[in-house]
DNA sequence: GTCTATAGTGGGATAGAC
DNA sequence: GTCTATCCCACTATAGAC
């Protein structure tokens, strides 16, 4: 067992942060190999359906990683308001710290690729699917009815995908703080 | 003086929709000539600066149509919260009912260029700011008092941005219907 | 598994005739 | 104002040596 990461790792890794921060059509496979590090002949390798195929093997792999930011950020706080919102308050202090070189996750694939691919659009349907399913989990934990918590498990992310559309566009963690703010009504009986 | 439209008006209302379909780095000016029927010499004779000037005034066209559209749907109720609702449900309806490559007005293009484009990340901002500003007026008329009716009015287009990402995404207006029924909460004092 | 070299395509942009 | 022709470059993808 080696606990170098393969070339494969590399290459997905690589290409989930270059397609998260500069989107789809405008990431070169030849920045994805020369940033990984990896090897030069291996893409084709690993991949032999192309661009395409490497597109949703990285879009599954954001969405397993943010899944994962997602069910550790709620776990903080017990009740599911406070939770929520230390959550999102917490996204606007990152991108505020942060260089702002980054992008939301897998937004910029999606809208470049719905009309465009079936294999990468399936793959962007997929995580936010999982992405609701966290949220909806936490509520049904803290005793809100399933149908209920589904309904406002998908208002929540909306609203987080939009305002951070907002703040990427602004530079300006802000519009994700104003949300933040609007969580209780969302949540009230 | 002629009814017949210029070269350059056609040029942006199809670059604007082509924008808005499939991204900027997915659309070709060769495309955007072609399409539009305007004499093929002409678009670096209005827009000499390329496709980075073309964008960013069609970015503009776009925010002023779509800021029409918003006025028009919330003139249609007096009450805030039926006028916005039934806004968002045409909103669906439209997208279910036409053929379904359409995409969001500047969403796309404003993800793929914010780290790249000062030109048009800007007329992205003032575009998201129109828009900002016609809810506002509405909830403002309605008797909101104004800082109030400015947060609400940024909840309000964060959740469309982010239901309408989904919607397209999907290929399912469910989404956004699904806000729709929030906007109650969203609006109470 | 990894590498080099290159084919083939399509993009943005420019020059200059008319 | 409009058009053609063309340059240059970046990209995806493939072929084939090692």
């Amino acid at each position: 067992m080696t606990n170098k990461k393969s070339s494969k790792e590399k290459i997905v890794e690589t290409a989930s942060r270059l397609f998260q921060e500069q989107g789809y059509h405008a990431t070169g496979l030849n920045q994805i190999l020369s940033e990984s590090g990896a090897p030069k002949g291996s893409l084709y390798y690993y991949f032999p359906e192309g661009k395409e195929q490497l597109a949703s093997v990285a879009v599954v792999n954001t969405a397993e990683n943010v899944a994962k930011r997602i069910k550790e950020g709620l776990m903080a706080e017990e009740d599911p308001v406070k939770a929520i919102q230390s959550f999102i308050n917490e996204l606007a202090n990152a991108f505020d710290e942060r260089d702002k070189r980054v992008g939301i996750p897998i937004a910029a694939v999606a809208l470049e690729t719905a009309n465009t691919s079936e294999l990468i659009r399936i793959a962007c349907v997929d995580a936010y699917d999982l992405w609701h399913k966290t949220f909806a989990a936490k509520l049904i934990n803290c005793g809100y009815e399933e149908a209920h918590a589904q309904e406002m498990a998908l208002v929540i992310n909306a609203m987080i995908e939009g305002a951070f559309i907002n703040v990427l566009t602004r530079k300006d963690g802000e519009p994700l703080r104003q949300i933040a703010k609007y969580i209780p009504r969302i949540l009230n009986k």
